[in-house]
Parts: C-alpha cells; sequence; structure tokens
DNA sequence: AATATATTCAACCATATGGTTGAACATGAA
DNA sequence: TTCATGTTCAACCATATGGTTGAATATATT
C-alpha cells in the first residue's frame, strides 16, 4: 500500500473541515478573498489566539495558504484541495456502484457461474 | 439563521468520515453490502468494542444504517449521506467563483461604479 | 528611541476521542 | 437448562482538541 501518505492527507483535510469556525473562516476568505488575521478573527467570538490556530490547522491541512508581508500574513483559500476529498467520495461511490452492478448480473443471469 | 441544525449535521458526517478506520469500515461496506459487526471487525487489528463504536460514531452520522434481526445487527452503507458534504463543497466554490466574477467584471469595466 | 500593531509561541485547562478490558444483555443451539 | 455467540454498556486511560491568558517576536509609526 503506497496508500498511507494520502490517507493521511485525507485525515488531516476530513478533520480540519469538520469544524463549525473553520468552515466559517473557509466561507468568509471564498467571499472576502486574500485577508489578515485580525481581520478574519473580528468576526467571531472567540480570542485571536484561538482563531490564529484555526489558520494553523486549515494551513496543515493545505486548505489556506498564508503569504507573510512585513508583520502581516495574507490568509487565502486553496479551493483546490477540497478534490482530495471530492475524490475519495467518488471512488467510494464508484465501489458501491460496482457491486450493485454485480448483484444486478447475478439477477438477469441466475448466477455469478453460468458459463 | 435556521444553519444551526444542519451545520451540526455536517460537522457529525465530517468528523465520522475524518477517521481512517471508519472510513476503511464504509469503504468495506461498500464493497461486501450489508455485514455483522463480528464479519467488519475481523478485519482490524482492533477490538470487536472499538470497531462496534466507530460503527455508533457512522450511524449518528447517518453513513450507515443498522438492521438488528436476532441478536446479530446488520451494518449497511448509506453512501446517499455524503451529499451533505458535496453540496457544502459545492456551496463554497460557488462563493470562491462569485467573487472570481466580481472581480473580472472590474477590470473589464475599470471600477464597480461605472454607470 | 519609544510605542503601537500584527502575529505567534507556550503553558494551561476542560472536554472529546479512540482505544482497552470486563460485565451485562439478548438470542440461538445442544 | 446450559452453553456459545453477537453485541452493547460502563469504567477506565492516554492523547488530541479547542479554548484561554500572558509573553515573546517582528515590524511599523511617531
Amino acid at each position: 500500500m503506497v496508500e498511507h501518505e494520502s490517507d493521511k492527507n485525507l485525515t488531516l483535510l476530513l478533520k480540519a473541515m469538520s469544524d463549525s469556525t473553520r468552515r466559517a473562516l473557509l466561507t468568509q476568505l471564498c467571499q472576502q478573498g486574500a485577508s489578515r488575521v485580525t481581520d478574519l478573527a473580528n468576526y467571531y467570538d472567540m480570542s485571536l489566539n484561538a482563531i490564529s490556530k484555526h489558520i494553523k490547522v486549515l494551513e496543515k491541512a493545505e486548505l489556506v495558504t498564508r503569504k507573510t508581508i512585513g508583520r502581516t500574513h495574507w490568509i487565502e483559500a486553496n479551493i483546490q484541495q477540497i478534490s482530495l476529498a471530492e475524490n475519495w467520495f467518488k471512488e467510494l461511490k464508484s465501489i458501491w456502484e460496482l457491486r450493485l452492478e454485480k448483484l444486478d448480473e447475478i439477477m438477469k443471469n441466475g448466477g455469478p457461474n453460468n458459463d
């Protein structure tokens, strides 16, 4: 299995998205484009530090990127990364469909060994 | 905001999917169709109880359903539920696109107030 | 140089999570 | 009735998570 690394990334991604505040941050970033940490934090009833930590989680999951200019950090959404999850969904669905097709085959032909 | 409830469901769903073992269980269920808890557990280097707990998490997220017949519980994948996440992705992307379109407009017309 | 702003780091805390083991419960088989 | 099977419940444990506060760091501004 070369699977391990991408599985870890998927875990990181889904965990990052599984928090309501972080999803709100992503939404905000998509709406507003690149934003400073302080500006983002103003929207939440939570300390700046908490938001800073949330952003770090999103960054590790590669859901956002950071460009530091002077003392201010510009955070930007990286929605491409979502495809990691989408691809997994797709794979899961195709596995599901495959089983249904095989069942269908059996129903039609009266069994898998009718040659 | 009537949002709250569906946001909680999304959190439940993404958290459920964010664990590697639970994703493996879902894959297994898609491949094999309805399965007993014990049968599922045999594939993992983990106690039956641990798997039982994972299944409960998937069940709360409505990613699987359970049909109890006698003493055995038949667990089945419910891949429909994935659409909850897919719809959120879609929404996020459309918010992203909307901003890009507006930017584009500004580039073309030299500003948002050129009437 | 002194002060203000933007941000992270570190330590701490409460609660959640993912695992374990040992009963308990429900049902099937001898 | 007795024993075996399928599953959950309960208590426990270590680590992760999401929040806090108080410094520390880096860079602007006066």
